[in-house]
DNA sequence: CGAGCCGTTGAGGGGATTCAAGCTCAGTGG
DNA sequence: CCACTGAGCTTGAATCCCCTCAACGGCTCG
C-alpha cells in the first residue's frame, strides 16, 4: 500500500497536524489511511497527539468518553475489577491498535486503560468520526476492522493466556509481548510480577519463580527494571517441550 | 422502543418473510430494528431463518463466510483449538446476539460456531449489509454496537470465568448461563462436563465433582440430560461465601 | 446383552498457593 | 557518608487444591 507524497506547493497552506498525519509512518495501518491529502486537511485541527508516561491512566472504566485513540507507540493494558474484587488485566493493545472505541457509540469506557510503557497516541474526537462517517464510508469499514481485531485479540487471550499450566501461560505471554512490542533483537517490555499475576491469574511468587527459571534456562535475559531480551528459539523450544510433556 | 403495527392493507402485498420480520419479537433488539416496513420489504427475499439441532456446527474456523447470523433462540458456543492442540470454548452467544460478523469484512470466520441447544437463526447475507450500509447509516451504528457487545462479552469472559478457584468459576458460569438463556424459573442449559472443562479450563472430573457438590447443597437441581434449575438466591449466597472465604 | 458414551466417585501425586524470610535498589534524612 | 525505609523481587517450606489414574454405574443403541 503506497502512501502518496504530498506536492510541495500544497504544504505551506497545510496545517501542521495534517502534514504530521501525512508523514505518519503508521498511516497505511491507521484509521485515516483511506483519506487523501484533502481529507486530512479537513480533519487536522481536532486531532491531538498526547503522550503518557509509564503507569499513567488514559481513562477509567465507566467514564463517559468523547474520543478514541490510536496507539502510535507503546503498550496499553485494559484492566477491570472482578465481581470478587480482584484486579484483572483482560487485554493489551500496541502500535496501530484502536482503543476506547465504545466512545463512538456514546457508551462509557468498558475498562480502565493504562500505559504500560511510555506511550504516544492520536486522540480522535467522536464528532470527527461521526462527521466523517457519512463522507467516507471506507473509514467505517476500517473502523469495523479495528473492532474485529480487538475481539480477535480478546478471544486469543482467552484461548492462549488463560488455560494450561502457569509456565505455559507465561511462555505464551512472552510470545505475545514480543509480537506486540518487541524489536528486532527480542527486546520486550517485561511487566511487574504483580501485573503478570493479574494477566495470567497467578501469584507474584509463582510469576517470580517461573521468570527466574526461564532466566536460568537462557530463555530470558533480565534488563531491570521492566525490560528483558527473549531468545526466540529457546522460547519456541520451551513451548514445544511444554506442549509435548 | 415501539415497533409500529403494519396496516392490514399492506400485508397481502407483503412478502411472507417481511411479515415475519415485522412480527419478530426480537425486532427492536435486532439488527434491522431501525428499518421501517418499506425497508423490510426491500430486503425480505434474501433472509433465511435456518434452525440447527443441538451439537450441529454453524460454521468452522477459517472458513470463508458470506453471511452473518442473528440468534433468535438458543445458545451458540465459539470454539478454537489452541496452539497446544487443546479445544477451548472462548465465548457464548444467545438470543439477540450477532455472530459471524467477521464475514462482513470478508474475513474468514475466526472460530468454530456450534449450537449448544436447539437453535433458531436469521441468516443475513453480506451483500445485503453492504447494500444497506449506504442507504441506512443507522444500521451501521447498530452493527458497531453488536461488535462492541461481543468484545464486552469476551472481556467479561476473561475477567469472570478464567480466574479464581474452580468452584468460583463454575458458579460464575451458572450465573452467565442463567442470564444468557435462563427462563423465569431458573431453568438453564447445563453443558456436558467436557464442555464445562473447555470453558473453564478444568478436567471433567473436577467439573463433575463441583456440579455434584452444588446439587447436594441445593444450588442446582439436575434435569438430565443437559438441563438444570438454579436456585438464584442459593447461587448468590454461594458466590458471596466464595469471595469472602 | 454387550459396546460405548457420559457422568460419578475414590486415592494418590503434583503443581500452585500461602506464609514467611531475606534480598536488591532507589530515595530520604540523620 | 551511611543507616533507614519501603517497594519490588526472590527463595524456601508447608499446605491445599486440582489433576491424574482408576473403577464403576446409568443410559442409549445396535
Amino acid at each position: 500500500m503506497l502512501t502518496p507524497v504530498i506536492p510541495l506547493y500544497l504544504q505551506p497552506a497545510t496545517h501542521p497536524q495534517a502534514r504530521a498525519c501525512s508523514a505518519c509512518e503508521l498511516r497505511s495501518r491507521a484509521l485515516f489511511g483511506v483519506l487523501d491529502a484533502d481529507g486530512l486537511q479537513r480533519i487536522h485541527a481536532d486531532i491531538a497527539t498526547p503522550s503518557l508516561a509509564e503507569g499513567e491512566r488514559l481513562y477509567g472504566g465507566g467514564e463517559a468518553g468523547a474520543a478514541v485513540y490510536t496507539v502510535r507507540s507503546g503498550i496499553v493494558r485494559f484492566e477491570r475489577v472482578t465481581a470478587g474484587g480482584h484486579r484483572r488485566i483482560v487485554r493489551l493493545a500496541g502500535r496501530g491498535d484502536l482503543i476506547g472505541q465504545e466512545a463512538l457509540l456514546q457508551w462509557p469506557y468498558a475498562d480502565e486503560a493504562i500505559a504500560c510503557t511510555p506511550l504516544q497516541l492520536c486522540r480522535i474526537p467522536r464528532h470527527l468520526i461521526d462527521a466523517l462517517g457519512d463522507a467516507e464510508p471506507q473509514m467505517l469499514r476500517e473502523l469495523m476492522q479495528r473492532w474485529q481485531r480487538a475481539l480477535e485479540a480478546s478471544e486469543s487471550w482467552v484461548a492462549e493466556l488463560t488455560a494450561g499450566a502457569a509456565r505455559r501461560r507465561l511462555l505464551k505471554l512472552l510470545q505475545a509481548l514480543d509480537s506486540l512490542g518487541g524489536d528486532d533483537e527480542g527486546l520486550i517490555w517485561l511487566p511487574r510480577r504483580e501485573d503478570i499475576g493479574a494477566m495470567l491469574d497467578m501469584t507474584i511468587e509463582t510469576a517470580s519463580r517461573i521468570v527466574s527459571a526461564l532466566r536460568r534456562e537462557g530463555v530470558l535475559e533480565l534488563l531491570p527494571p521492566r525490560a528483558a531480551r527473549v531468545d526466540r528459539e529457546a522460547l519456541q523450544a520451551a513451548l514445544q517441550r511444554q506442549d509435548a510433556g
